[in-house]
This record gives C-alpha cells, structure tokens and sequence, in this order.
DNA sequence: TAAATTTGCGTTATCGATTACATAAGCATA
DNA sequence: TATGCTTATGTAATCGATAACGCAAATTTA
C-alpha cells in the first residue's frame, strides 16, 4: 500500500524545505518561479493531495458544515439540503448530515459530535419543543454561525430562513372560503412546533376575516401520516356539524383524509373540497390533485446556506438575519368546485 | 467569545502535563485513579470537548465517510443515505454528502474532495458510463474501503450492494404475462447503466421463456420523467401492432404513460396494464395504484454501511464481497385485470 | 534493609500543514 | 570594496491530541 505523499515527500525530492514547499503550492510571492514551477510539477508528479485535516487543525477552519434535519428521507428536507449543497459545495465546504428523528435527545448528541468536529457553522430544523435553549448555548458561544430553517426558534444572535406559514395558511383557507365551503375543519400537528402553530394561526384568521367562526371541534390533531388522516376525517363525521371541507397542515393527512371521505362515499371535490401544505410531489400526480401549499424546499436550503456564508465572512460582525420566504398555493382539482373549475386561480406546477 | 478548551487548560488548572490529562480522559491504566477522577471533574467543570481533528490527524482516521449519489433529493437516495447515517453514526461515523448531477466531472471531483478531506472511506452510486476507472484508483491504491450501491461496476477488490434488477423486472414482465398481456413493451433509460441493462434482460427472458417474442420496436428508450413516458406512449401507439402492457424501468416513466393512456381514452387495467420500477411512495398513493419493483432503499444503504464497517475492521485482509438484495414485487391495480383482480399475489404495502 | 519490580507522571516526537522570524545570497549603490 | 537592501530559503513554533520512552517514587520481594 502506497504511502500517503505530503510536501514533506516533495521537499524532500527537490532537497528543499516543507516550508518552501507550502509557499511554491499556495502562491505566496516569496518564492522563486524557478521553485514554484518544480514544486508545482513533483506534487502533480507524485500526484500530492493536500490534506485537509492538517489545514484545518492548523487554520481552525474545518470547511464542514452540519445539517440537522428530523430525518432526510422525506422530500421536503432532502430538497433542503440539496440547496444547501448546491450552494455550499462551489464555496469549498462539506455538509455532514445528521438525524434527530424527532427526539430532543438526539438533537443534543449531534450538535455535541458536530462541535467536536470542529463544523464552521451548524444549520439546523429545530425540533424546539421544550424552551431548554443549553445545548444551542454551546453553538452561540462559541461565535459559530447557527441558522434555522423551516422550524426556528426566536434567540437573539440566530438566523432563520423560514417560509410565512401564517400566510400560506391564510390564502389556502380563503381559497377554501372562496369556494363556497362554508364548515371548514383543520387538521393539524403538534402545534407547539411553530410552524403548525402558525398554520393553525393563518387559518384561524382567514375565517375571522370573512366573518365565519372558528370551531373547537373542527381541529383535529394527529400524526403527519395517512392514518393521521383517516382518524380525522372518522372523528370529524361524527360532529353534529359535520364540515365540507378541510385545511390540513400535512399533505399525508390530506391524503389519508381523501382516502377516507371516498370510502365513505363522500364526492370530491363536489361535496367536499381538501387542501394540504407542503406540495408534496404526489399531490400533484394523483388523478385527484390535491391543492396544497408550496414551501420551495430547494430555495430555502440556498437562502440558510446563503446566510450561513455572509456570516463567517462576517465573524467580526454580529449579523442576524431573518429571511421569511412567501409561500405558493397551487389550486387544484381537490379543492376546485365544479362551478369554478375554469377559475383563473387553478395552477398546476 | 471563549477560548476553546484543549487538554492543555484542563492540565495547567490541575498543574499536571497534558499526557496525563490525556491518559485520564482515556482509560489509559497508567494514570491513578485520583487523577483521574480529578481530570474528569475538571474537564466537564470546563467543558472540555475533544478535537476531533487533531484526533484524525494524528490517528489517521477521520471518523467520516462519504457518500456520492446522482441527487439527493430523490426518494430512492434520501432513503439509502438514510439507511446508511441509521448504520454508521452509531459507529461514531459522520457521513458527507456529495452529489454528482449525473455528471462524470463532479463525479472526479467529489472522490477528490473526499480523498482531500481523509475520509475512512467512500460509498457510492457509480454514475460509471466510461469504462475509465481512473479516479476510483486513488481510492483503491490507498486501501481505502470503496463500496458501490445500485450502480455499480465490476473492478477487482470493490465490494457492492446491489439488488438483481434482472428478478425484478423478470417477476414483474411474468406478472404482466399471466395477466394474459400478449404485447408488453418494455420502457427503459440509458441502458449503458448496468442497472437498465439488467431490467431490460429480466424483461427479455421472461418473455422467452413464455414463449413470446422480442419485439425490437416495443423497446422504447427515454428520460426517467413524466415526459418521457408521454413521448413513448405516443411512440408505441403509432406501430402497426400496439402493445397491451408496458413494464417501465421508471416509475416516473410509468406515470407518465398511464396519464398518456388515460388521455387517449385507453382503459387501465382493463385494456392497458402498466407496471413501473422502484416503488416510488407515490405508486401506492394514487387512486389507481402503480404496480411496481421494491429495491428496499433503506437495507440497501444499511448493508452498505455494512460492508463498509466489516471492511475498515478488517483492514488487513482483502475482501471484496459482493451481496446482491432480492427486490420484490408489489402487484397493484394497475397491472391486475378485472377477472383477476381477486388473484392472491395483490399486495399492498 | 537492599534489590527488584511496579506505578504514576513528565518529556518529547509525531500527524501535515502554515508562518513569523532568522539568515544567507545576490544585487545595487556609495 | 564596503554597505545597504531585496529576495529566496531555512528554522522552528504552532494547531490538539496521542504514545513511546525515561525516570523517580512507591511497593513488593528476598
């Protein structure tokens, strides 16, 4: 097995120093162009890789970055990441790519392996259910560029780049009330994540504004999955009111719920409009697209990396940022009456 | 902001030599027990967090491993990568992402960076159209565990996991066939990949051994769109002979054909039965769901990440191991005809 | 009690690169 | 020819950790 060659093997060939070496390979002017030029062919020569371990204990500058996603197979979060890598590869840096699957604990495990390794900046969804910011403490004190994205919370000195879910709630919703939908149900998450707070918040307000009520029993809180959906839409039927339309904060939910209401021979959108969030690439494959809320998944990932970079190039700096991205609503059939099939708002991306 | 703190802070507060502090810290039996218990204290006293850097540089082990696919936003590669973070983070590894774009270049360029960065090793899907394996040699001559997963190539001493394309797209074309299909066309990418080569060799075998004939124009080549399924719908329905069933390499493919189908008044299953490939969520998802090919993504990455661990614990000896998963086939709607839509092979994941 | 052994800790080199500082050689100027 | 100024190169410290080696003190054995 071939040794490893660093400019200590090239110096050594040319019967110079490792230092000569360095500068001939990093252009600095005090060297010779006779020296640089025979330094420059042994390293191709040799085939020479600098190794980036050594610079980066050197310069304290790893070039990796960490990602902290609840997981990373899921569309909207691997499209995240491939903005962020797109943006960050042509800079020189690596992402490291790590998991929380939702638990708090895991979140902690990463930030500390991402810390030991040295990472220049951490961008992260934050799971932030509890209001315990000590582990993030670390990453700010330190003076490490940290920036949320899709799910933040609000500390001072932390970028964020999120979507307005409060808005993409709110035009999804009139879009519904616009429909003639007159019993517009919700389903939702977990809405101490903000993100679902905000959505429930968007939609909340888009009834108050055309002067309709908002019904405790019309929120429906389950998992983000189809059977989250399917549970909804059975405890929904079962309301002495019971709604013709609905508003989920998970396209899987909205899905399971269609599932649901044709099961129970219940026509959409005809009788029953639905809506979901995140545009998932199935609603819009389904025979019966579903209306949903696009989040620009890839663009959200450029803008954190963007953020990211202006920070460590600003270190001296202190600069938070808080980009807020708009939100697309793409009106499908799923929630376009027949009457108003030909509406000018129907949008297939 | 804070000094970080190294193993020389925790030894001058406790007025002992780093070695000791390093010897505390790591279960080295030559420290006394007093001492230890000293330097632990103090180290999380000041929260002390070892550089894993320095750790890499002297040991010559950077505790990552790279993973190169085409994208990352794709469910079949967020799911290996997945499989493969689920496997290794455990291990103490980090995993860093790169993607090739399908591009032969970056491809190059990636294994550098890699290589540059000291990673442990390399796991990838090889892009590998050119026969020229130059770039993978720098990663074979340092004895670095280099492990190929879907698309692979056959280079002495590389390991990959794969799963046989050939039993799938075999199973799949026989399914299509006892349906009572008598003209299946088969609809297919770039088959310079061995991956395509194979789905579309299991296609022609199953066909001969059921006594049916190969028909040259019933092999329609395109991207793995929505798209290319449309153009080669229209293709196939200009021939003298129109086909009754397509087995698609792609589940995009497959889609893209139904819709097509669909468009032109073609009845599915009834008179048209469709089967894709890779069991993409969305399959599952529709109204008229998709036959389909499962490549189990997740186990996929899991084994590599496997081979993988297997291969830097014995780097000694030399093995190359070469394990091949067996996908499976999910029979749905739209390749069950009405008279056999009872038929116990229906299953739906 | 002296010799032999063990134990605990300090000294120092090392991983691969960069860089401040020192120094020698080359050239121009007086 | 002596002096000053560039220019090119060598020397050595540094980043943060580990580990071989050496040595003194503590402990065991004769």
């Amino acid at each position: 097995m071939p040794k490893k060659i660093t400019i200590y093997d090239i110096a050594k060939e040319l019967k110079i120093t490792a230092a000569s070496v360095s500068r001939a390979l990093n252009n600095n002017p005090k060297i010779s162009a006779k020296t640089r030029k025979l330094v420059q062919e042994t390293a191709s020569k040799l085939n020479y890789k600098p190794n980036r371990l050594a610079l980066a204990l050197k310069s304290g500058k790893s070039n990796n970055v960490g990602v902290i996603v609840p997981k990373i197979n899921s569309n909207f979060f691997s499209s995240v990441i491939r903005g962020i890598e797109d943006e960050l590869f042509p800079q020189g840096y690596h992402v490291i790519i790590c998991q929380t699957y939702e638990l708090g604990t895991r979140e902690i495990e990463n930030i500390n392996a991402l810390l030991n390794a040295q990472v220049d900046g951490i961008l992260m969804s934050y799971s932030g259910a509890t209001s315990n910011h000590d582990h993030l403490n670390f990453i700010i004190e330190k003076n490490l560029p940290l920036i949320f994205f899709d799910r933040k919370a609000d500390i001072e000195g932390v970028s964020s780049v999120t979507i307005n879910d409060f808005v993409g709630a709110y035009e999804a919703t009139k879009q519904l009330i616009q429909q003639g939908c007159k019993h517009i149900a919700h389903l939702t998450i977990d809405r101490s994540l903000e993100i679902y707070k905000d959505r429930f918040e968007g939609y909340q307000k888009a009834l108050l504004d055309h002067g309709m009520q908002v019904q405790e029993d019309f929120i429906i809180e389950s998992e983000s999955t189809l059977e989250g959906g399917k549970t909804s839409i059975q405890k929904l039927l079962e309301l002495k009111q019971i709604p013709d339309a609905i508003f989920s904060a998970s396209d899987f939910v909205a899905l399971g719920a269609i599932r649901e209401l044709k099961a129970k021979g219940i026509k959409i959108p005809d009788e029953f409009c639905v809506t979901g969030f995140s545009n998932e690439p199935f609603t819009n494959f389904m025979e019966l697209p579903i209306t949903s809320v696009d989040q620009f998944p890839l663009e959200m990932g450029k803008m954190a990396a963007k953020v990211f970079l202006e920070q460590v190039n600003n270190k001296e700096t202190k600069i938070e940022k808080n980009v807020v991205l708009n939100p697309k609503l793409y009106v499908r059939k799923s929630s376009t009456k027949p009457s108003n099939s030909k509406s000018k708002k129907t949008n297939n991306k």
